[in-house]
DNA sequence: TTAAACTTTCAAAAAATATTGAAAGTTTAT
DNA sequence: ATAAACTTTCAATATTTTTTGAAAGTTTAA
């Protein structure tokens, strides 16, 4: 395969692959293409590679900056501004996590004790519900101390963790 | 709160995290209603319930199903199909962690070889994109072992898992 | 201050995705 | 074999999400 067809699969593939998990895809593209650049890119550039309008592009950078996992670079001697991405994977994990963490496993956790807190006295169906609603309570509280402990110490936290089962 | 009304908050925010993952909304609403009911329950009641079609009905239960968190029952006398959810949250992680890792990981990691595979002796931009891609292939390969690794045992994983890291 | 070189915003348009509902299909009872 | 009691399918429709592009906003240089 030639570079400028890998290229092309990988943007594509890492697209399709944000949008199954609710990224959208030219979000999910723009941090391939600057994954894949040695040096950081401009907007235009962007623009330019991915086929995407001023606002799009202008849109999703911002998302990505949000994130955490893509900076600005002002260069030396040129108004406009250059983009690049967070390469080290350790770190870009960690950032996706502690973000999915605090946008969606807090709110659920939030929502899972409201529910939970009714007292279920009167039917089997309350009953059912409490005992449920607490269960999943306690799992997704267990799964999100897990993460925080998993990616504590930021560095090199996969392997140490493979490790570990591994013993 | 009441019943009704916990009742209803769990549902909609259960298909609203399910959005944000790539699940329809009404899958996961699904889901959510027969994680609550103590019975297993029939197309009509989910469709009173939800007020959803029973296309839509027939069509997410479906999905469910594939993914194995859902089961049918046959009740004695009954023509009629009922449905319940797999209940236990250990067993419903590890089929979700599976069906993901199946349709999303593998994929993945196929493009990831293939593209990581070209030449690049040319350029900087080819280099850079080489080892880019080898660093993930390596690294997705890695989180795709310690996720087969946690979830080989299936009974209380994520227990036992919590308990190594705090050691 | 002015204007050139940029970036951001957001209403409108386009594209993607989900939902409906009725026709077609299936199963079971008689 | 017929019909009643169901479920599935899928073209049409509705909804949601994404994208565009031009106007408004910002920054810098002269």
């Amino acid at each position: 395969m030639e570079f400028s067809q890998a290229k092309n699969k990988f943007i594509q593939s890492w697209g399709a692959l944000g949008s199954q998990w609710g990224i959208n895809k030219t979000m999910a593209q723009i941090h391939a293409f600057l994954m894949i650049s040695p040096e950081s890119v401009s907007m235009e550039e962007i623009m330019d590679e991915l086929k995407i309008s001023r606002g799009n592009a202008s849109m999703n950078l911002r998302s990505l900056i949000d994130w955490g996992i893509v900076y600005k670079d002002f260069k030396q001697g040129e108004r406009k501004e250059f983009f690049y991405a967070e390469k080290d994977l350790d770190e870009l994990a960690i950032k996706i996590s502690r973000e999915r963490t605090k946008r969606e496993i807090k709110p659920a956790l939030k929502v899972l004790k409201e529910v939970s807190a009714i007292d279920a006295n009167a039917t089997e169906k309350e009953k059912h519900f409490k005992t449920q609603t607490c269960a999943l309570y306690n799992f997704v509280s267990k799964a999100d101390n897990a993460i925080e402990k998993i990616t504590e110490y930021n560095d090199n936290w996969l392997s140490k963790l493979l490790k570990r089962l591994l013993t």
